[in-house]
RNA sequence: GCGGAAGUAGCUCAUCCGGUAGAGCGACAGCCUUCCAAGCUGUAGGUGGCGGGUUCGAGUCCCGUCUUCCGCUCCA
C-alpha cells in the first residue's frame, strides 16, 4: 500500500483507467460528488456486499435480512430527530470567514441577557433576603422586567421566522440584536441560508395534493419502522438482529476526498435488538465481531483502529468507530452504536403503535434495546483498493502495478488465455472458459503478448489466470500462475474448477 | 460556502510574444510468435471543459460558469 497525496492520486486514476469507478455524468463535465461504478468497480462492490451478507445473515441464524424503500412516511424522520437535527440556517462572517448556525447565535445572545436577568435578580434576592424565586416573581427591578419582555419579544419574532422559514428576517433580528462575530467582532454579514442536510422531493404527481418527503439520510429507520413486521413473521427470539444493504442520501455542504464522502452513498447495516440493560455487554461483543470480520480479509495489521466517541450523538449510550488507515489518513469506515431504545421508543410514541416484546424468559414486556454495526459500502470498497493498490519492481527491473485484492472479491476470478491465437490454442481456451463460467467470474484474452496480458490482469486483481499452450493439446493440461507470486503450476484441465473454487472459497478466510 | 491552482486525444504532456493542434503510450485491424508490458504495418480518435467578450484572427487575452485538486469551513 502506498501513502499519502501521491498514492490516492494514483488509486483515483487507476480506478478510472481499468473501469473501477468513473465520475457521474462525466460527459457533462461531471456532477460534484456523485460517482458511478464501472464494470471492475460494480463487481467488486458487489462482492463486498455479498461478503458481508453471508457473514452476517447467513452465518448467523438469529439475524436475517431486509431490504426496506428509500422513501418512508414523512413522521420517520421527526421520530428520528433528522428534521430538527439535520435543518440547519447557517450564516457567514464575511471578515473571519466563519460559519454560524444562525439560531444558535440569536440563542447565545437571548441566554447573555437572560444571564443579565438572573443576575439582576439574585442581587435582589440578597438584598430583600428572598429566595431566587421569590425575587423573580416580585419583578422588583424594573430593568429585570424590561430585559425580560425584550427576550420575549426575541423569541417571539424568532420563532415566527423560523416557522415561517423567513431566512431575511433572521438575518434582520441578528443585525437588530447587533449580534458580533465573536472572532473577527464584525457585523459584516452574509444572508442566512437554509442548509438541509436531507433531500426532498415530492410524492404525488398534482402539486397542490403533493407530500414533500425525503431521500432517507440513514438506512437503519428501514430497519426500526419493521421490528415488528419481522419479529412477528420471523418469529424471531430476542437477541436478534435485522440486516440490511441500501443507498442513503445526504445533502454535504463539502462532499470530497472521491468517494469517501458522498452525497449518494451505500450502508450495510446490523440493527441488534436485545434486552434492556445488556447494551454495553453487545456492545463489546459486536465490537470484537466486526474488528475480526476485518482483519478476516487478510489485510496486514496496524490498518485498522478503534475511535471512541466522547461526544455521543442525541441516541446512543455508548459509541466507536472502526477507523482504516487510508492514504490521507485514519478515517471512520464504520460505527458500532448503543442505540438505547431511542428509535425503537420515539417510533412508539409518533406512530401510536406499541412496540414491544414479551420476553418469555423474564415474563416481562420492554422496547428492545438496539446494539447498531454500521458500515459505509463505498468506503468499504476504497479500503480495499488503496489497501490493495500496489506497484512493484520485479528481479528484471521491470515494473508492474498488482491489486493485491482479497480472491475472493476480486471482479474477475480466473481469466483464460491461449499462448497463441493459432494452433487451435484458441479454441480449446474457448472450450476450457465454456466449461468455467458457470461456476465463477472469468475473461477470455488473445490478443497480445502473454506477458501483456498478464499485467492487465494484475491490474485488476484477477488471482489467477489459466494459460493454454501447445502441451495442453498434447495431455489436457494447462498452468495456473498465481497473481502475487507470479508462480505457475501445471494442472489438468479437469482440476481447474475446483482449484479456483477452493483457493476463492470464504470458507478458506 | 470562502481563498488558491488547474482543465488540450482513453492516459501523460507539447504547441514560444494571438496566426485555424502534435508526440509518446493506449485502443482497434492485420502480420509475427517467444510464458511475464513497451517487435512490424495500417486505422480511428480533438468545434482545446462549456458559454460569452476583445480582435481581421483566440487553445493562447478578459469575464462568467461547470468540474477537479490543495487549504479553511462543515460533517447528531
Amino acid at each position: 500500500m502506498l501513502k499519502g497525496d501521491d498514492a490516492f492520486k494514483k488509486i483515483i486514476a487507476h480506478a478510472k483507467e481499468y473501469g473501477f469507478i468513473f465520475q457521474s455524468s462525466e460527459i457533462y463535465d461531471g456532477l460534484s460528488a456523485v460517482y458511478d461504478y464501472g464494470q471492475n468497480g460494480s463487481a467488486l462492490k458487489n462482492n463486498i456486499k455479498e461478503y458481508w451478507w453471508k457473514s452476517m445473515v447467513q452465518f448467523h441464524e438469529n439475524i436475517v435480512g431486509i431490504d426496506a424503500a428509500i422513501f418512508m412516511h414523512p413522521t420517520v424522520w421527526k421520530a428520528s430527530g433528522h428534521v430538527d437535527a439535520f435543518n440547519d440556517p447557517l450564516i457567514d462572517n464575511k471578515d473571519s470567514k466563519k460559519r454560524y448556525r444562525a439560531d444558535v447565535l440569536i440563542e447565545d445572545h437571548m441566554a447573555k441577557l437572560e444571564d443579565k436577568i438572573n443576575k439582576e435578580v439574585e442581587k435582589a434576592s440578597k438584598r430583600f433576603g428572598e429566595t431566587f424565586d421569590e425575587a423573580m416573581f416580585r419583578k422588583t427591578n424594573p430593568r429585570v422586567v424590561a430585559n425580560q419582555e425584550k427576550i420575549e419579544a426575541i423569541r417571539l419574532r424568532f420563532v415566527e421566522a423560523l416557522e415561517n422559514n423567513n431566512l431575511e428576517d433572521v438575518k434582520k433580528l441578528i443585525e437588530d440584536l447587533e449580534i458580533v462575530c465573536p472572532v473577527s467582532g464584525s457585523r459584516n454579514w452574509t444572508d442566512v441560508r437554509q442548509f438541509n442536510l436531507m433531500f426532498s422531493t415530492q410524492m404525488g404527481s398534482v402539486t397542490e395534493d403533493a407530500n414533500q418527503i425525503y431521500l432517507r439520510p440513514e438506512t437503519a429507520q428501514g430497519i426500526f419502522v419493521n421490528y415488528l413486521n419481522v419479529q412477528k413473521t420471523g418469529r424471531m427470539k430476542i437477541p436478534f438482529g435485522i440486516a440490511q444493504i441500501g443507498k442513503a442520501f445526504r445533502n454535504e455542504i463539502v462532499a470530497r476526498q472521491f468517494i469517501f464522502r458522498m452525497r449518494e452513498f451505500e450502508q450495510m447495516e446490523m440493527q441488534f435488538f436485545i434486552r434492556p440493560g445488556e447494551e454495553l455487554k453487545w456492545y463489546e461483543y459486536w465490537k470484537e465481531e466486526r474488528m475480526k470480520w476485518h482483519t478476516s480479509l487478510g489485510m496486514p495489521n496496524g490498518l485498522y483502529r478503534f475511535h471512541d466517541h466522547d461526544k455521543l450523538a442525541h441516541y446512543a449510550n455508548a459509541a466507536a468507530d472502526i477507523e482504516f488507515a487510508f492514504p490521507f489518513g485514519f478515517k471512520e469506515l464504520e460505527g458500532i452504536h448503543s442505540r438505547t431504545d431511542f428509535d425503537l421508543s420515539a417510533h412508539q410514541k409518533f406512530s401510536g403503535k406499541k412496540l414491544q416484546y414479551f420476553d418469555p424468559e423474564t415474563n416481562e414486556s420492554y422496547v428492545p434495546y438496539v446494539v447498531e454495526s454500521s458500515i459505509g459500502l463505498d468506503r468499504m470498497f476504497l479500503a480495499i483498493l488503496s489497501q490493495s493498490y500496489v506497484e512493484e519492481t520485479l528481479e528484471d527491473g521491470s515494473e508492474r502495478v498488482v491489486l493485491n485484492l482479497p480472491p475472493m472479491l476480486a471482479p474477475i476470478k480466473a481469466a483464460i488465455l491461449p499462448l497463441m491465437k493459432k494452433d487451435g490454442l484458441a479454441e480449446k481456451a474457448r472450450e476450457v472458459m465454456d466449461n468455467l463460467k458457470y461456476d465463477f467470474m472469468c475473461s477470455y484474452e488473445e490478443k497480445d503478448a502473454i506477458g501483456r496480458r498478464y499485467r492487465r490482469q494484475d491490474a485488476i486483481g484477477t488471482p489467477y489466470c489459466i494459460t493454454i499452450d501447445h502441451q495442453t493439446l498434447e495431455d489436457n493440461t494447462v498452468t495456473i500462475r498465481e497473481r502475487d507470486t507470479m508462480q505457475q503450476e501445471r494442472i489438468h484441465v479437469d482440476e481447474v474448477k475446483r482449484v479456483v473454487l477452493e483457493r476463492i472459497s470464504f470458507k478458506n478466510r
